[in-house]
DNA sequence: AGCACGCCGACT
DNA sequence: GTCGGCGTGCTC
């Protein structure tokens, strides 16, 4: 008798014991899949940790449903740094996995509805509910729970189902099913009894009288002879210009056969181009820095310019690392939004690549997942966003982190709230792999980690073709109000500069940061705005669809014609988000092209992709959008970018605000003048004097690394303290508060003054639930390992307490 | 996290 | 009177 120690994909920490034969213990090896009954009723897809002889104290054990791998789809090394990740992050080894796999690896089982055998049953005993299911049952041998939902047109229909078992007419059965399936094509081949020119001849004069199937045959033999390869049944169909039908009739003669060869569903179709830019003397000597640097160093940071050429000098770095047969990862924030990047990687790899990210469909990431475990030439390079980390490298030799202080890598919900750029680093170390990290601007923690000696630095200061630095001008929208030079939302420098450039054929990037700007309603009689029902924010104004929207729940209402309120008809729309700046543009500018990016116009597949081309068209003259312009947008003809309001991105209540400020607007600064021109920046504000704005202006990043620094140490913040962020949900808000300050007041015992809160956060409740933080702040000299431990005794009581049982609690490691 | 079991309000 | 709401506790 043996036993099996399951992980299962739950937030529970424990690992679950199963019993196991001895030909399944001979078989079972870490990180292989099995299905393990769980709970009353359900199958599980659990990952095999452990298999060993010590039979568990205090329950029974059950056996295992059955092993769903031939192979360990993960790796030891794997295994090993996601044990690293839920100790590090604070949450269970299950969430890890969760996140980790492709769902497609992660089959709950599904309940399946079926008569019983013999059925001497009356009918009139049945409810009208239970009838329907009956009857339903009596054309198909089976239902889905799901499908009986949808026939009942109700949510509940436990109840139906269980009567039903009851008086045993049903059975139900828990299925697993295999989501993968290989993608299939259809090849043709001549059936072997035609192969002789004789036989061929007779068939031919056979088919006179079906000219298409004769045409068809006509050019099979011709792809024949032209290629060795496999034809295939949609390429003939193509060449001989006919319907399917027509093949499948002569496969049903015994004519033509078919057969199937499995095919990625991800492939590499577009040309390679086998020149790679040469490097400028700039980049080559970062280069050699770089590799001078990895000498001595495992992580290595490159603080390069905007376009200086950042990517040309990871290609140089990613080539000599698969030339030595090794696997290259390359991190990138929000992958969606890098399509131009990817296809230039693509160009110089070409069939060496792969994508991995959330858009993929499951069998899209099954397939790059097992690519990546035998080590394919395939997947010698991945290219993906923070999940990308979580694949089963083989022989990882280097990881690259573009840029590297963007906020996205930091994953806050659901759990493992993990940050992909720290994690990186770990899994390069088991690997003995090197890592460099990329960024423009990067965060203070990593070049504070490069300034004291922890990571290599490696400065990259000029642009590619010496393409100089935007000129950046603030605009005092304060004193341009005052003196009635505003039109809207602009000033008359900016309109001013906006024609210029549009009258000499150039294009205009308009940036407007949504966050805390979206457009409000407000009633000018009695100054009320409509609220959200189920979180403290007031609801945002759509105009397209003429709504009222909350952007945290979903909530959405028709715009209303009059107060609720007062009910008289004075609403205005106050604040402004791209949309408005948007409608503004086209009263200015009607004679040119304007074209939004954010959220909504982003929201379909390709629809990003194409707002892109059309940029690079010149199709649209204006371009309006929120963040997402600050990456990796890299076009020629831009040479004015606008910062309609660089306040509220100033103002936001976060230690990290003036940081991300800076990075900001220096990113979006970067979009302007990528050719021989110099480029133009407008950045208004109603504060020209605040020290960010003046430091982005003069494009001095060591002035506001030093003083955010200061800043940072005095106000205790990273890179000199470490944060764990506790927040506590709850429906009562009393019940919360209570809750929060139990848990601060047991903290503070030992902590002391490095106990910050609780207090609530600005949106104090989402849907329904209200929401406090605890911020427990962890000097270089305190335990780390000891503090975690330390809270997780202070939970651990807080569980057992009656009353806050229902308070939900998020830990958050380092958190964003 | 699910999911079942168990106790109280709004309907046939 | 039931149905069905969601509060509490367990899962090898």
């Amino acid at each position: 008798m043996y036993f099996l120690d399951v992980i299962l994909p739950i937030p529970l920490k424990q690992s679950f014991t199963y019993s196991v034969n001895n030909d399944e213990a001979a078989f079972l090896k870490p990180g292989m899949r099995v299905a393990v009954p769980f709970g009353k009723a359900k199958v599980y897809t659990g990952i095999v940790f452990q298999v060993h002889a010590q039979q568990p104290m205090g329950y029974e054990t059950k056996s295992i449903d059955h092993i769903l791998d031939e192979e360990p789809v993960i790796t030891p090394l794997q295994l090993k740094h996601w044990e690293w990740m839920a100790a590090y992050y604070m949450c269970s080894l299950g969430e890890v996995i969760k996140a980790a796999l492709p769902s497609a690896f992660l089959l709950e089982s599904e309940t399946i509805i079926k008569l019983t055998a013999r059925n001497n049953m009356e009918e009139a005993t049945l409810s009208d509910d239970e009838f329907v299911l009956f009857e339903a049952l009596q054309h198909q041998s089976s239902l889905h729970i799901n499908d009986a939902r949808s026939i009942l047109d109700r949510k509940n229909i436990v109840s139906v189902i269980q009567k039903l078992l009851d008086k045993n007419i049903i059975e139900i059965e828990e299925t697993v099913y295999e989501q993968y399936t290989p993608k299939l094509k259809r090849y043709i081949k001549l059936a072997p009894q035609f192969t002789s020119e004789e036989s061929l001849r007779e068939l031919l004069d056979t088919l006179t009288r079906a000219p298409k199937q004769r045409d068809v045959l006509m050019h099979l033999f011709m792809l024949n002879s032209q290629t060795r390869k496999p034809i295939s049944s949609a390429s003939l169909q193509k060449k001989s210009k006919v319907t399917a039908s027509v093949i499948k009739s002569l496969t049903d003669k015994g004519i033509l056969e078919e057969y199937f060869i499995q095919h990625d569903r991800v492939e590499f179709s577009g040309e390679t181009s086998i020149e790679v830019k040469s490097l400028n003397q700039a980049q080559a000597t970062a280069l050699s820095e770089i590799e001078a640097s990895f000498q001595t160093n495992d992580v290595v940071l490159l603080h390069g310019v905007t376009s200086s050429g950042k990517t040309e000098i990871y290609v140089r770095l990613i080539e000599k690392m698969i030339a030595s047969g090794k696997q290259v990862l390359y991190m990138l924030p929000e992958i969606a939004l890098t399509t131009q990047l990817i296809n230039r990687l693509q160009k110089y790899f070409g069939e060496k690549i792969s994508v991995y990210h959330s858009r993929f469909s499951v069998n899209e990431r099954v397939e790059v997942w097992k690519n990546v475990l035998n080590n394919k030439a395939k997947a010698q390079v991945v290219i993906g966003a923070r999940s990308s980390l979580f694949l089963p490298f083989r022989n990882l030799g280097f990881i690259i982190i573009d840029e590297e202080h963007e906020p996205s890598f930091k994953q806050y919900s659901p759990a493992p709230r993990y940050n992909a750029r720290d994690s990186a680093i770990v899994l390069a170390n088991l690997h003995k792999a090197k890592l460099l990290m990329g960024s423009a601007t990067p965060s203070l923690e990593s070049y504070h980690n490069a300034k004291s000696g922890k990571f290599g630095l490696v400065t990259l200061m000029k642009r590619f073709g010496n393409v100089m630095m935007p000129d950046i001008e603030l605009v005092d929208i304060k004193e341009k109000t005052r003196k009635k030079q505003m039109t809207g939302h602009f000033s008359d420098r900016l309109l001013e500069e906006m024609r210029e450039v549009l009258k000499n054929g150039e294009q205009v990037i308009l940036f407007q940061n949504r966050r805390g700007f979206s457009p409000v309603v407000e009633c000018t009689t009695c100054g009320i705005s409509p609220q959200c029902p189920n979180c403290d924010v007031s609801l945002t104004y759509h105009q397209h669809k003429n709504q009222l929207r909350c952007h945290y729940c979903g909530y959405h209402m028709a715009m209303m014609q009059s107060c609720i309120a007062c009910g008289s008809e004075t609403l205005d729309t106050k604040g402004f988000g791209t949309e408005q700046i948007e409608t503004e543009l086209k009263t200015l500018f009607p004679d040119y092209k304007v074209a939004r990016m954010d959220q909504d116009t982003t929201k379909g597949k390709h629809s990003y992709a194409k707002l892109i081309e059309a940029l690079e068209n010149e199709e649209i003259n204006i371009l309006v959008g929120t963040q997402m312009l600050a990456k990796g947008l890299d076009f020629r003809n831009i040479s004015l970018v606008g910062v309609m309001n660089a306040d509220n991105l100033l103002n936001f209540p976060d230690f990290r605000a003036h940081e991300r400020s800076f990075q900001l607007l220096q990113q979006v600064s970067g979009r302007a003048g990528r050719t021989q021109k110099r480029g133009k920046v407008l950045i208004q504000t109603y504060n020209p004097y605040h020290q960010i704005l003046k430091q982005v202006s003069v494009n001095d990043y060591n002035a506001m690394y030093k003083e955010q620094l200061e800043e940072r140490y005095n106000y205790k913040y990273p890179p000199f303290f470490r944060t764990i962020k506790i927040v506590f949900k709850d429906k009562n808000l009393a019940r919360v508060q209570n809750a929060s300050i139990w848990f601060g007041q047991a903290l503070e015992i030992q902590f002391k003054e490095n106990i910050l809160g609780p207090e609530p956060p600005p949106i104090g409740r989402i849907k329904n639930k209200f929401i406090m933080n605890l911020l427990v702040k962890i000097p270089k000299s305190q335990s780390l390992e000891k503090t975690k431990k330390y809270i997780e005794n202070v939970q651990r009581s807080f569980n057992s307490v009656k009353e806050f049982s229902s308070v939900r609690i998020n830990i958050d490691v380092d958190n964003y």
